[in-house]
DNA sequence: TCCGTAATTAGAATAATTCCATTTGTGCCT
DNA sequence: AGGCACAAATGGAATTATTCTAATTACGGA
């Protein structure tokens, strides 16, 4: 497994479903758009009002189904930073992500090949890592807020 | 802040809670002794139940209020991964987790320095990383089990 | 010893997520 | 077109880790 810069390719959404025999429907579309739509991290319930704005009958669990299919096609990521609500990020580009303790807000952060590199080295022999989870807490940038 | 190598001196358990005016109660020298005892990665019901052997009494609130001091105390580490209930850590010194997918198994991973410093450098000029996690997770050594 | 506060306790409450049984939608075959 | 089989969506109940609350107990210092 390697985790090279530009891991997944601009393949389109009901490409991506259809290769694994999913269906593009109109919920699963409806979640990926508002996803997409806004470079936020938003938790299942954010989705979920999102959604409800497009498709007013859609219920929780169709988008927990919907995130988990998603998801599974690597259409968009999971990210579990401590015990909050688990938050999804379309950012498909092998990245870091640093939480600010006094705003709870969530910045993206890139990370270079080279380090990246160094990371998967740590991985011991006979393991075999399918993923890499970086993340920081601390103090946001003064300047932006 | 940095985090180089032996962040944490080998200070007793006493001293380290009496620093912060709290108290070496027996519940949580009891906590602390079967965290420490067992070098593994217990959940909190894991460690209520292990306590529960030495002081019978004890309430699960109890194992959590313990559990945060001892961690507010750089005593133990909280682990958090995917959105498994959250496992506690002796070990001090910089390392990373590695989750094996299969048996559900979680392994110490040491870092070194230079990678440590290296994954420090990807903050952003303006933020300040209190504390870094890093965790990999995939498929186990096949020579271990 | 007595007092004030810290710590513990039992049980209720919360919140995110998952499960379940049912209904709806879709693609396919004739 | 009609019907079938199965995938997906639905509403609500259930689960689970964790936190909260109000009451009790235990220390440490005057």
């Amino acid at each position: 497994m390697t985790f090279s810069l530009p891991p997944v390719s601009k393949k389109s959404f009901s490409t991506s479903l259809r290769e694994k025999g999913l269906r593009p429907t109109k919920q699963r579309a409806c979640v990926y758009g508002v996803i997409l739509g806004k470079r936020d991290h938003p938790t299942a319930d954010d989705i979920y009002e999102r959604v409800r704005k497009h498709l007013p009958g859609t219920s929780f669990a169709t988008v927990y189904n919907c995130l988990e299919t998603l998801v599974g096609c690597g259409l968009v990521r999971q990210v579990n930073l401590d015990r909050s609500p688990t938050r999804y990020c379309p950012n498909l580009t092998p990245h870091a992500h640093f939480k600010c303790t006094k705003t709870g807000k969530i910045y993206d952060v890139q990370i270079d090949q080279d380090t990246l590199s160094r990371m998967q080295a740590l991985v011991p022999e006979g393991f075999e890592a399918e993923n890499i989870d970086l993340c920081f807490s601390g103090t946001g940038s003064t300047a932006r807020h």
